[in-house]
RNA sequence: GGGCGCGUAGCUCAGUUGGAUAGAGCAUCAGCCUUCUAAGCUGAGGGUCGCAGGUUCGAUCCCUGCCGCGCCUACCA
């Protein structure tokens, strides 16, 4: 509703700005800086006034007298040097949001396909993978919540280095066979076993240079897909991605399709692409110097201001010994997303969730019962900004191709790492050096075995919050209290991840990680969790929710809303269409939690405020029973697009 | 050296694209539970928005320079 309102105000004053002086364009809307200014304000005088050299108060006059009666509005006013401050008909926006929101029509449109995740599958996933697969999830949650249609891919480098090294750790100092790996992919906790594993075989090779040729071996035989090391190759990348679909469902987060390496190299996107790029003269044969027998992309390519013209800023896209680097490989697969390619994968069921929702993975035979993938309009790669050098290559790949609207629409979604707080690290028991104690932050490092592991940490979320609530329901059976344990620990994880903007540098910290008080996501179910309670409450006392439309009409409405308090706290919950709408635009999630916890806090306060049951007046009482079923309807919609569930009892 | 980003309260961070008296959480201090759950509410203290210039009616925000910190700058991904 606010939001449509704002949109009707914005619209008349442009028409008027426009009639009036001549200038088109939108009119800006802001929040006043007090509330008590109005709702709505515009500084549209202060921008017109330079152009028109008038004072802007003088215009501010003129455009409110011009722009006259708007439908939903009580007044216009002038304010300070020149805004134009809009104060709101309440019984008119109350009446309205009984009413509901319009029919949101299932608009699906262009696809917009969003990669995230993207875990390397040969060790557990840990929390800078949580951020990752965070942020995605939420941002695919904010885009769907606007109507838009979302293909949600994880990416799985299964025939990369970083598989290699597992499994040369395996063979080499595991000595392990086929079957004994299938073996301890049954019995053990694979995922933190790799995880020990690529610490060693990284350490090993660190001490023996050497052992470097069985990782050039290793990959080799598994881009090639043929005999036991390929085969062992599929069975530990295969293992290790199911365990992190495992780890992200906990978190409630799935995909609709998993397009992999393997079969980019088997059914030769690569070749195709490869073919393109040197058709259209995008890339070169390298003649000399140090990248001398390489493809390359000349820097001016994707650098604005090459300072140095030259083969040192190129980058290398096929080395020379004829294999390709993983940029290459993403140039393929950024063409496949868009369609671009001009081949296609086939696919098989990989996994089905306990939902019901299907995630499909590439494969090289035809399976006719598959959907149909990739075919974007708009890409969202969600990767860390480390990776930002890279992606630019891939963009400037397509441009090179003459792709250039999938130029455009192709966005890296980046965001900052998660490091360890120096703090975290000792509890931790690992050893810092006396510059890293120094440091604000540690990077997490998978070579060194140096990260805290998802399913850890979110256990240990879960631990905490079951000691929480089994100190407030020891009456309640042990199963029911870890269920609601569970969501609180989910909802704690998943708002610590969204609280902070994609560009900070987490320097993650048990405690604050671990914090179930202030701004945190129980926080924001706390809040929901009591406005239930007072509808269920009304239940168990034989009461029934009034029929609000017939009860409250707009005189009753503008009579309970001249309470200042009540009218705020109502505006407050009326702005989730406005806080997706800003989030989606400025490609924030941050923003979105930040309103969830300001729409928690507002019903806080009107909780404490306003005892609702005992309320004796019955026009009050029946006001007060819409707003705490308005605020339950406003908390529930915009947790569920954080991915928050919401417990019975906490 | 070059590219990107950051520097705001004791700590961790917001700041709606240049607007009115710079905000929140944590921590500290003082209050509020026979009431719809205190994982809550109310209040107090706490600021040279890194520094110096510039642009204009107006700058935490834009431009320039400097200081400090981080990441990237591989024939790893």
């Amino acid at each position: 509703m606010f939001h449509i309102l704002e949109k009707r105000i914005a619209e008349a004053f442009a028409a008027r700005i426009e009639s009036l002086y001549g200038v088109t364009g939108p009119a800006q809307i802001e929040q006043p800086k007090q509330s008590s200014f109005g709702e709505i304000a515009l500084p549209a005088a202060f921008q017109l006034a330079r152009q028109l050299k008038k004072p802007p108060k003088v215009i501010a006059g003129d455009l409110s007298a011009a722009v006259g009666e708007v439908e939903g509005i009580a007044a216009l006013e002038i304010a300070g040097n020149g805004y134009v401050n809009v104060r709101l008909d309440r019984g008119y926006y109350a009446l309205h949001l009984i009413a509901g929101p319009p029919d949101s029509s299932a608009a699906v449109g262009e696809k917009i396909i969003v990669e995230h995740t993207n875990i390397n599958p040969n060790k557990a996933a840990h929390i800078g993978h949580l951020r990752n697969a965070i942020l995605g999830d939420t941002f695919v949650r904010m885009l769907r919540a606007t109507g838009r249609n979302v293909e949600v891919q994880n990416y799985i480098d299964n025939t990369g280095v970083q598989v290699a090294d597992v499994v040369v750790g395996f063979k080499h100092l595991e000595k392990k066979s086929l079957d004994q790996v299938r073996a301890l992919i049954a019995a053990t906790r694979f995922d933190y076993l790799c995880w020990d594993l690529y610490a060693r075989i990284s350490s090993y090779y660190a001490e023996h240079p050497d052992a470097l040729q069985w990782r050039r071996d290793m990959l080799h035989s598994i881009e090639s897909g043929e005999g036991d090391d390929a085969a062992m190759g599929h069975i530990v990348a295969d293992a290790i991605v199911k365990t992190h679909l495992t780890t992200m469902w906990r978190l409630g987060i799935v995909y609709d399709v998993l397009p992999r390496e393997s079969e980019i190299l088997h059914l030769k996107f690569w070749a195709t692409a490869f073919e393109l790029l040197k058709k259209r003269k995008a890339i070169y044969l390298e003649t000399e110097g140090k990248n001398k027998g390489c493809w390359v992309m000349p820097g001016s390519a994707f650098r604005e201001n090459s300072a140095l013209e030259g083969e040192d800023d190129s980058k290398v896209i096929v080395r020379s010994n004829g294999t390709v680097t993983y940029v290459g490989k993403d140039i393929a697969y950024q063409l496949w997303k868009f369609g671009l390619l001009g081949k296609d994968f086939h696919y098989h069921l990989w996994h089905t969730y306990p939902n019901g929702h299907e995630a499909w993975a590439s494969t090289d035979e035809a399976h006719p019962e598959a959907p149909l993938f990739g075919r974007g309009a708009r890409v969202y790669n969600v990767i860390d900004s480390r990776q930002s050098y890279l992606q630019d290559v891939v963009v400037a790949g397509l441009r090179a191709l003459g792709f250039d609207t999938a130029a455009e629409n192709s966005i890296h979604f980046s965001y900052e790492m998660v490091a360890l707080s120096p703090r975290t690290c000792v509890e931790m028991g690992i050893e810092l050096s006396e510059e890293d104690q120094r440091r604000p932050y540690v990077e997490v490092s998978g070579r060194k075995g140096l990260g805290v592991k998802a399913d850890d940490l979110i256990d240990k979320l879960i631990e905490k919050a079951l000691d929480e609530v089994t100190s407030r329901h020891e009456e309640e059976p042990e199963p029911s209290r870890r269920s609601a344990a569970t969501a609180i620990a989910i909802a704690a994880l998943r708002y610590f991840m969204l609280k902070y903007t994609r560009n900070s540098v987490i320097a993650f910290d048990f405690g604050e990680a671990l914090a179930f008080e202030g701004e945190t996501g129980p926080y924001v179910q706390y809040a929901t969790v009591r406005a239930r309670k007072i509808l269920h409450k009304l239940a168990e006392r034989g009461e029934k929710l009034p029929e609000f439309r017939a009860v409250l009409s707009k005189e009753a409405m503008a009579r309970q809303l001249e309470n200042e308090d009540c009218w705020q706290l109502l505006l407050t919950a009326s702005k989730a269409d406005s806080a997706i709408d800003r989030a989606v635009t400025s490609g924030e999630p941050a923003h979105m939690a930040r309103f969830a916890f300001q729409l928690a806090q507002a019903f806080s306060s009107f909780y404490q405020k306003f005892h609702v049951l005992d309320e004796p007046d019955p026009e009050r009482k029946a006001f007060l029973l819409w707003m705490t079923d308005y605020f339950r309807a406003q908390l529930e919609r915009t947790l569920a697009v954080l991915g928050i569930d919401v417990p019975e009892y906490m």
